[in-house]
DNA sequence: TTCATTTGACCTGC
DNA sequence: GCAGGTCAAATGAA
């Protein structure tokens, strides 16, 4: 299962791949004379920005509208190369795989904005609704068994709702609830990301069993990660190369994909302290094994950032539709979940996962351009 | 001892 | 008032 590739680890791989892009663009040059100073140029202006955006992003967090200045030029500057590197396929490929991971890191850096903005917001409400809370809280204590925390349901920057097979997408997450849902005969199960106390990731994820295909879980995406998994770091940087530009901070906002690793499941029993068999190893680059973890995957529903999780007629058909959990209704996470699965799906398990594939599932201009939000989906190549 | 899961209670939004 | 979402004490596993 393939490693989640944080849009850091895009930010690491775009800058020695922009690089490596201009290269050949100068190469080419050479070939052709008159691009010659062109592709110069271009790398130039490559390194330059990419040293601005190290720069940036180094921390202390930079001011969000310098990040995004710079990494719009840097997506500017690849679509300048893109057109000067038509001829190469080999280049184009490349410059398409840098402006694909400047569109996530862009997305990843709208949605750490907005969670900071909201947060910001909360902080100053909190102080008003403090009287408030404190006063319906007082009131429900009498009855209750303890003082429950001021509440407020989520409002989530992104969500995406998928049918999957297998619930193993290379995240950690903790189940904090499970409620039977009307008109479901198996209850919906909760997960937050596992991260989110220690670097405030605000993934959730819900899942419940599809009621049509028994296989099949419907798992609905709240929120993008904004964590970084120490593990899936180490690794990222391994397929980075010698090029490494630090672009974040150990707690600053880069958000995973759902692209998972063939490590994914040893990271998780890391969590766990346990052993779990191993997978295949799946190759993170050449884009060849996606058919067949895309058949197995069927993207539902995919929602804008502005839209809340509540209102999506979509949303609430995919979840009205989706089927209970395993036989005890229950559905658990990180280690647990491959167990089970093995065990509900026979013991050879399966292999199709929650990502996408980025050669035959969305166009790149879709995300560039944001028809496609949240940073929730799969960054595979 | 630590950490994840379970589960009933509580909260929010409709 | 109801349904769905979240919290946190209790419990269990490693």
């Amino acid at each position: 299962m393939p490693a989640p590739a944080s849009t850091s680890t895009d930010s690491f791989l775009v800058s020695s791949e922009l690089v490596a892009a201009a290269r050949i663009g100068g190469v080419r040059a050479r070939a052709s004379e008159p691009s010659l100073s062109c592709g110069r140029e271009l790398r130039s202006s490559v390194l330059a920005f990419w040293g601005s955006a190290a720069v940036a992003m180094a921390p202390p967090p930079p001011p969000y509208a310098r990040v995004m200045e710079d990494m719009v030029k840097g997506r500017e500057y690849a679509t300048q190369l893109k057109a000067l590197l038509r001829e190469s396929p080999e280049a184009s490929r490349l410059v398409d795989r840098i402006l694909h991971a400047i569109s996530l890191t862009i997305q990843t850096a709208k949605a750490a904005a907005a969670a900071a903005e909201e947060e910001e917001e909360e902080e100053a409400s909190e102080v008003q609704s403090e009287v408030t809370c404190t006063g319906k809280r007082k009131a429900a204590g009498g009855a209750g068994k303890r003082a429950a925390a001021c509440r407020r349901r989520a409002q989530p920057s992104s969500v995406v709702t998928k049918s999957v097979r297998d619930l193993e997408d290379g995240h950690a997450w903790r189940k904090y609830g499970q409620k039977e849902i009307q008109n479901c005969k198996h209850p919906k199960a909760y997960f937050r990301c596992t991260h989110k106390h220690d670097q405030q990731c605000a993934a959730q994820r819900q899942v419940q069993r599809r009621d049509d295909d028994p296989d099949a879980y419907t798992v609905t995406y709240i929120g993008a990660h904004t964590c970084r998994d120490p593990a899936t770091a180490a690794d990222d940087e391994l397929h980075a190369g010698s090029r490494l530009i630090s672009f974040a901070a150990a707690n600053a906002t880069t958000a995973s994909t759902t692209t998972t690793t063939g490590n994914a499941s040893n990271r998780q029993a890391g969590h766990k302290g346990a052993v779990l068999p191993a997978e295949p190893p799946r190759q993170l680059e050449g884009g060849g094994g996606g058919g067949e973890r895309e058949q197995e995957l069927e993207l539902e529903e995919v929602l804008s950032s502005l839209t809340p999780a509540g209102s999506s007629a979509a949303t609430a058909e995919a979840v009205r539709t989706a089927t209970p959990g395993p036989d005890q209704g229950d559905v658990t996470s990180g280690l647990q979940l491959q167990q089970q699965q093995q065990h509900w799906f026979g013991g050879g398990g399966l292999s199709g996962v929650a990502h996408l594939g980025y050669d035959d599932t969305f166009d790149l201009e879709d995300i560039v351009f944001g028809s496609i939000t949240g940073g929730m989906y799969a960054a595979e190549y």
